[in-house]
Order: C-alpha cells, then structure tokens, then sequence
DNA sequence: TTCATATTTGGTAGAATAACCAAATATTGA
DNA sequence: TCAATATTTGGTTATTCTACCAAATATGAA
C-alpha cells in the first residue's frame, strides 16, 4: 500500500486536526474547555500568554474544527465541540502509563 | 483553573505523544502498521521518502511508545503498539465529516 | 576478514511554529 | 461620536521540524 496523492492529502488532512491537539497550551485548554465554555481573556488568565497568543492557538483549534465560537457582546467564547477529543487523551494516557511501566519493568 | 508548573508538565508530556501523530507520513504509518508489522526498507518503499526520513520518523513512533521494534537478522520490523491510536483517529474522522457537514450547510 | 545489505546518526538548509509587541477591528456605553 | 474594553491581525525573532545527503554502525554471507 504505497502513499499515493490521494492518501497522503487525506493524512494531511488529518495531521491538521491532530497538530491542533499536538501543543500544551492547546491541550490545556481544550480540557479546560471540557467543563465549559470560556471567553479568549478567561482562558488568557488561566494560561498566562499574552492574550494574542492565545487567541493565535484558538483561531487553531476553530479551524481543526475542535471548538466552538459564540460572540456575546465585546467578548468571544469558546467551547469544545468534538467531546471525542477526550478519549484521544485517555487514549495518550494509556500510551504514557504503559511507558512508565516499561521502564519500571526494565529496572528492576 | 490557572496552568500551573504541574500543569503545564503535565501537558508537555501529553504533547509529545500526540506530535507524534501530528505529521502525515507518520499517520500514514501508523495506518500501515496497523495491520502487521513491516521493516524500514518496505516502510521507506510505500511512503517513498528518504530512508533516513523514514527510519527518524520511525524513531519519533518509538520513543512516544507507539510503536514496538523487533530486529530481525538485517531489519528492524516495527509494530503498531497503541491499538487505542486507531480509535483515536475514527475521532479524527468524525472532526472531519462534521466539518464537512457544516461546510454544506453554509452553503445550502 | 571482507563485502553487501539494512538501518541509524550527524550535518545542513529551508519551512513551519510560537512567543511577544504594536496596531487594527468590533462592540458597548457615555 | 468618543472612549474603553475585547479580540484579532501583522510583523519580527528565536526555536523547532523535516528532508536530503553522507558517513557510521550492525548483521549475515562469502
């Protein structure tokens, strides 16, 4: 199965949606996101970036189609739109564990 | 809910797995290994880079703990590790086709 | 040991990312 | 309209990533 045109526009396609997650700010926020919806100088607050920045990594997390925008007024909140995007981190937890016991197993 | 050290640790760390994923030759692999296990040269033969791309791609599956490696004689096999990656990428799939879906009815 | 094959590692150049600051835009209220 | 607040956008710099080539390493066969 080589990695024609075809597919390797639909793994870009893809890595677009999983680079969205690939950051820490990101993936903090979209937890954060998890319980409820947020406005952009919320979450600057609670990530401590300049509120620029953040508004850069929301603008990414839109267009991977992770969040959800609603204006109210001045303000502009976010809320997380694909709820799967949690069992993907369930899924990396379980990946970092069995890590951890691998090492665990090869000390002792 | 302010990112604290602890916080901020913890996420970094979680990046790391899902940057691995994050890049489309690495999930067209993942795709790949998926089904059995393959060594570099037929890896680098369906992905159609440079081996040496291909076996430093391979080594950043490897140390997220994606993938498992077995040398075999001459070749080094790799094997999908992290089953979960797969559910993981449905995930991804549902981003795309609800995206797509609103695209449409924007338009419409 | 020597050769051939398979893979990894080091080096380098160009592209992409992420942080900040400053400026532009949008909205509300005086 | 003007001022204040919230957010986005543009510009810049430093860092990281990715691809290639060349060289090093490892293994099995002659």
């Amino acid at each position: 199965m080589k990695m024609d045109a075809r597919k390797r526009a639909r793994c870009e396609t893809r890595a677009v949606v999983l680079k969205a997650l690939a950051h820490p700010t990101r993936l903090f926020m979209i937890e954060v996101l998890a319980e409820k919806s947020y406005c952009v100088c919320e979450l600057t607050e609670m990530v401590g970036l300049d509120i620029s920045t953040v508004s850069k990594h929301l603008s990414i997390l839109k267009n991977a189609g992770l969040v959800h925008v609603e204006k109210k007024g001045k303000q502009v909140f976010y809320s997380l739109r694909m709820r799967c995007a949690l069992n993907f981190l369930d899924c990396v937890e379980a990946v970092l564990r069995e890590q951890a016991q691998d090492l665990m197993d090869a000390i002792k």
